[in-house]
DNA sequence: TGATTATGACTAC
DNA sequence: TAGTCCTAATCAA
């Protein structure tokens, strides 16, 4: 279940197995019969990911689109390749190994056109070399809409999900509803230059710790606590537990229909 | 067996 | 804001 560090981790994956060779392609489940039928036989050329989504670029000029949504998984495997198992709607099989895609939000094949239109609708990517800080500002920085809001907008800036968007909030004390254009340009910067080092250290371990050294659990001797998601956090889905750092009950509530948690203790309003 | 939940995002009203 | 879509794991009954 993925934020956009791990988009980009599928997209090494992708490229370390299956780049730069013919790749076969077949829809066990049969929703992209058609789509993967033109894919089978084409040699990835690149694979690439922008915020949370991974596209692979084929031989033809054509490429795949896949987002994956809240439910979407990409599981690899080493041959010999299995029957597969469950709702498979895309399989890749390479000499290097295969994998099988379940769950997407999309998985559509985009000509070089419809690629342009779906990079022009995101917003910088903290992961992407290309990345301009400043074009998520123009967007925050005049607008009346929550911060917390403004960082689950793939238009304003894209990769960070749920997780990200609670854990530097925390990390840079901010109050979630903060109007944007109450945010300084410091605080931005601020907030930016966490999700890069973040994000970046996402992709290297493959799970999401945003625990500082002096707060984890060695460091405060008490017991490890895991979350679901497989990393360390201060307050992603930890409602009514002591805030590590001052103790405070974390605090949740919905919005926009999605899981919000702060420490109202470390991220006051008008902070 | 069925309800519930989830790190997302679209559309219609 | 509500409804919809996609899947699998978990937990209750």
């Amino acid at each position: 279940m993925p934020e956009g560090h791990t988009l980009h981790r599928l997209a090494a994956e992708h490229q370390r197995v299956f780049g730069g060779r013919p790749v076969g392609a077949g829809s066990p489940q049969g929703r992209f019969a058609a789509g993967a039928a033109e894919i089978d036989g084409r040699v990835l050329v690149a694979a690439d990911a922008h915020g949370k989504h991974l596209l692979l670029e084929f031989d033809d000029d054509r490429v795949l689109h896949v987002h994956l949504g809240i439910y979407g998984t990409w599981r690899f495997g080493e041959p010999p390749v299995p029957e597969p198992q469950g709702a498979v709607r895309l399989r890749l099989t390479g000499a290097g190994g295969y994998a099988d895609l379940r769950g997407p939000n999309a998985c559509e094949l985009l000509e070089p056109g419809g690629v342009k239109l779906l990079r022009d609708r995101l917003g910088p990517d903290p992961l992407r070399a290309d990345a301009d800080p400043d074009r998520a500002w123009a967007r925050i920085s005049r607008s009346r809409t929550s911060i917390a809001a403004l960082l689950m907008d793939q238009s304003v800036i894209a990769g960070p999900g749920n997780i990200y968007r609670a854990e530097v909030l925390f990390r840079q004390g901010i109050d979630p509803m903060l109007p944007g254009r109450a945010l300084s340009r410091e605080r931005w910067s601020a907030v930016w230059a966490d999700l890069v080092v973040l994000m970046a250290e996402g992709v290297r371990s493959g799970r999401i710790d945003t625990v500082r050294p002096e707060h984890t659990p060695e460091a405060m001797g008490r017991p490890p606590r895991v979350d679901d998601h497989g990393g360390e956090v201060y307050v992603y889905r930890r409602a009514g537990s002591p805030c590590l750092v001052c103790g405070t009950a974390v605090a949740a509530a919905e919005l926009a229909a999605r899981n919000l948690f702060w420490c109202p203790g470390c991220q006051p309003p008008a902070g």
